[in-house]
RNA sequence: GCGGGAGUAGCUCAGCUGGUUAGAGCACCUGGUUGUGGUCCAGGGGGUCGCGGGUUCAAAUCCCGUCUCUCGCCCCA
């Protein structure tokens, strides 16, 4: 049946695996919540400028990934490829300019036109976080050391380490991009083709090529941390101070980068093995040039963008549903009886199931299936003196208990 | 966008040097048990062998194309 599939790099999210999602995004936005932050919730789809300008026309993002059609009325219109385009894009429509600092947690879907992969589709979830208008370090640390409590909460801390690195304010990312490229510019014979395009369009790239030609070029690199001026240093001893006091552990990479011009001083990237090709599992970085490139007044800002699905093939076990009550008639005959209890348990606030069709014995197997914690049997009998039969499903245990007193009897299985 | 591997029942897979009606386990349904689930026993349903084309007397099996998944590259969450 080809035609009923999904298209390719999308997928259909089962009840299961959905309470592992949930699970995930419970969790970071509980963690966030702890740091006071609030939930911002942005169209999945904006005019396609509010990417391709803050993206930069040479990512690959905006070059080759993005979902972007004509609408009806023929503006250009972008499924969003992440969200802290969208986010400052709502920091600016509403006026939130005035009401800095602001702290917004987001969750929900994004679109890329990639190959998909493990851990990789062409709709995919992110959570993230977005710090605006807090110029020092204290904001990235906070928002790292939540990365951390996030992983941690989700059982990950053994699995995932956290890389870290200052890219500089803009005078000295421009002094290092200097030296790179003299030095890359020496050695351009022993550089992959690849890294020979990076090195006039996006130099900071050639660091973290595979290559194995690139990488030994590349160890012999000036390292950005030479290039930095005493105020970038500052800034990042301050970081890395606020991070040992929470005792947040990091490793200092000097090869971590980001291409785009609106990155300045910290870059960080929670990384793992245990998802093959897919190492970054939460990442992010300060951006105070973007707002202002956006158009809106010059603002700083830092966050970080984790992606869902990644996490939840990482994350153990989420425990089962709840299990609910089963409210089992005998037969059609007791339906309705059935049916009002099952309303009046719902109504105080059990979990309750019901058994649809067939005799007792099918009913029951159905309650079982649903993983019941109990049932309240409903027979003629029963109805006939006000009572209902109730069996605990795990020791098999029965009694009679009157009708009127089901929901204190059944308290101990709320 | 580029390269490797794989697609057989709802799931995990066997069968593949071409040869009767394509199998197993799990799952599902029915019965044993018409007032009692799980376990057990007996039986049953379910497959255009991803799709299209080619070779052949004969194709799940060989060849080509295509789609999807998967691993890697690129990039990224």
């Amino acid at each position: 049946m080809p035609a009923l599939n999904p298209v390719r790099g999308t997928r259909d999210i089962l009840p299961d695996e959905n309470r592992r999602r949930r699970f995930v995004e419970h969790v970071a936005f509980d963690h966030a919540s702890r740091y006071g932050f609030g939930e911002i919730s942005t169209p999945v789809f904006e005019f396609t400028e509010v990417f391709a300008r803050t993206l930069g026309d040479s990512s690959d993002i905006v070059t080759k990934e993005m979902y972007t059609f004509a609408d009806r009325g023929g503006d250009s219109i972008t499924l969003r490829p992440e969200n802290t385009a969208g986010v400052a894009r709502a920091f600016i429509s509403n006026g939130l300019t005035q009401h800095v600092p602001l702290k917004l947690f987001y969750r929900g879907p994004m679109f890329r036109y990639e190959r998909p992969q493990k851990g990789r589709y062409r709709q995919f979830h992110q959570v993230g976080v977005e710090l605006i208008g807090v110029a020092g370090p204290l904001a990235d640390a906070e928002v790292i050391a939540l990365g951390a409590d996030v992983l941690a909460a989700l059982g990950l801390s053994d699995r995932v380490t956290l890389q870290l690195n200052s890219l500089g304010d803009g005078e000295s990312r421009v002094a290092y991009r200097d030296v790179l490229v003299d030095y890359l510019r020496s050695h351009r014979q022993s550089l992959s083709e690849e890294s020979l395009i990076r090195l006039e369009r996006n130099p900071l790239r050639v660091l973290d090529s595979k290559d194995e030609g690139d990488r030994k070029v590349v160890a012999g690199a000036p390292q950005i941390t030479d290039s930095l001026n005493s105020a970038s240093r500052a800034f990042f001893d301050t970081l890395t101070g606020f991070l040992e006091r929470a005792e947040v552990a990091y490793r200092v990479n000097p090869r971590l980068v980001r291409g785009l011009d609106y990155y300045c001083h910290t870059a960080f990237e929670f990384t793992t093995d245990a998802l093959g090709a897919q190492g970054a599992v939460l990442a992010g970085g300060r951006y105070d040039g973007l707002v202002k490139q956006m158009g809106g007044p010059p603002t700083a800002g830092t966050g970080w963008a984790a992606g869902v699905e990644r996490l939840m093939m990482l994350v153990d076990d989420v425990g089962r549903a709840a299990r609910p009550l089963a409210v089992v008639p005998q037969s059609d005959d007791q339906v309705s009886d059935a049916w009002s209890i099952a309303q009046r348990l719902r109504c105080a606030g059990f979990v309750v199931d019901l058994g649809y069709s067939g005799n007792l014995g099918k009913r029951m197997k159905r309650a079982n299936k649903s993983d019941a914690r109990a049932c309240i049997i409903l027979g003629e009998d029963e109805i006939a003196r006000g009572v209902v039969t109730t069996r605990d499903m795990d020791t098999g245990e029965q009694q009679e208990v009157m009708l009127k007193d089901i929901e204190d009897h059944l308290g101990r299985y709320r």
